[in-house]
DNA sequence: CTAATAGTGTCTTTAAGACAGTATCAA
DNA sequence: TTGATACTGTCTTAAAGACACTATTAG
């Protein structure tokens, strides 16, 4: 406890034993409550580049233009936030695993054209070959980040908070893992950290940082791609959100 | 663009045609939206510890009980969710000017026994010399975050993940200064900063850290405190966010 | 002079950067 | 055997950690 002069018992028991009645009579809509949504940018790498998911609307407001997938948090099916996300994921891609990470909630009286309205951005990483052979909900398509259309509302600028994130956190922990399959090689991991940093990484460096924290193991199999086969890498991590000591 | 599979024009005409006539005989209220709120962890160092302001509630539900400072976005009054934090932030403290950050949104179905909630969490960073002789609104009172009393709601880990957020920025950031005065010196911050991350920092490196990266500025100015006196430093930043090459 | 606080010098350690070198293997 | 890709050795550099040292001033 803090202090002396907290509530006294008295009152409060008081207190609980009427907050049965207002909460009786209490009806959610005495004032009014903005409009409340989860919007999401799934990244992935595709031919070599980032890409996100995008949707065209089908319905009013901003019918037939491109946005990101998202909608209103279903209050009797979605138990939190992150459930909305997440069913919102498997609605446009079919995929139940994928890192999924808030990124931050934007709201204003001005980005929706119904009125104030707040949306809580989610981002999901999720690895290219899960996706082959599954398709995608219709009116959905992967698009490179640097080759967007207009998007509706403010869906561009949110994909670029989303993409900062990603970004930033790239520098300094082990999240562009969740980008590949379970087992991948460390030239395939240094290509997806390069080409989400848009800058190349020194090989040695690289190799040094991932093995010295441990966050790879060798499986001991390896892969046949190009002249010479590589060692078969798995992490380590059960939550990528691993941190390093330093930024690249 | 991306791909030549865009929407087609006409189409999409067509539909901003129909939009406003839609938008006329929209009623927000055709579906149940959860209640939104905002919720502050105004944090501040008084004597030594970091404390934080909580207030007793006057209303159900939680009546009389401690809870961190908060409300219902205005959708009047407010533009957008950092004015609602800043006017809360200003009816409770009577400052205008802090440090505020957005933490993140917590939403469930549990959290608020009148439904589905959703709180989107900031904290602020107020110096505490700005706050004597300038009363807090009544109700209201600073305690040390290891001291807590029970908090109303989720209200306990949400302060939980403020103070996590803050201590960890505070090993990257030059944050901890808008905890202070303009004018300070380097052992006051020091201290800020082992108060916040509850260990000793060495004094050559934390010295050598602040003044390589420049984020402060002697002033010529001296204070005497104890027994010689100490030169007074100026942030030379604008936003403190500014990110240290390493963590401590 | 003494004690306490402010502030410095300098060696070590850690992990990234640079870059040249060796290893393996398909064609 | 050539060339491409995988992988390593090792020197340099940046910034934190450790810790002993000097400087200033009130009492």
């Amino acid at each position: 406890m803090c202090g002396l002069d907290s509530p006294p018992n008295f009152n409060r028991i008081l207190a609980m034993a009427t907050e049965r009645e207002y909460l009786r009579t209490y009806s959610s809509r005495h004032f009014e409550a903005p409009l409340a949504t989860v919007d999401l940018v799934i990244f992935s790498i595709l031919k070599g580049s980032l890409h996100l998911l995008i949707i065209e609307r089908e319905n009013f407001p901003a019918k037939r233009q491109w946005a990101l997938p998202g909608g209103f948090v279903d209050l009797r099916r979605d138990k939190d936030l992150e459930t909305t996300a997440r069913r919102k994921l498997r609605e446009k891609t079919g995929l139940t695993l994928a890192h999924i990470e808030q990124v931050q909630t934007v709201g204003n009286a001005a980005r929706d054209p119904r009125g104030w309205s707040l949306t809580t951005l989610y981002f999901a990483l999720i690895d290219a070959t899960a996706l082959e052979h599954r398709p995608l909900v219709s009116g959905a398509k992967w698009c490179a980040f640097n080759e967007l259309p207009t998007l509706a509302f403010d869906h561009a600028m949110l994909a670029g908070l989303a993409a900062k994130r990603l970004l930033n956190k790239t520098r300094y922990t082990a999240l562009p893992m969740s980008l590949l399959p379970t087992l991948f090689t460390l030239t395939e991991l240094q290509t997806i950290y390069e080409t989400i940093l848009g800058q190349s990484i020194d090989k040695k460096a690289f190799r040094r940082r991932m093995t010295d924290a441990g966050v790879v193991r060798e499986t001991g199999e390896f892969k046949v791609a190009g002249k010479r086969q590589a060692q078969l890498y798995a992490s380590t991590l059960s939550d990528y959100s691993f941190e390093f000591p330093r930024s690249v």
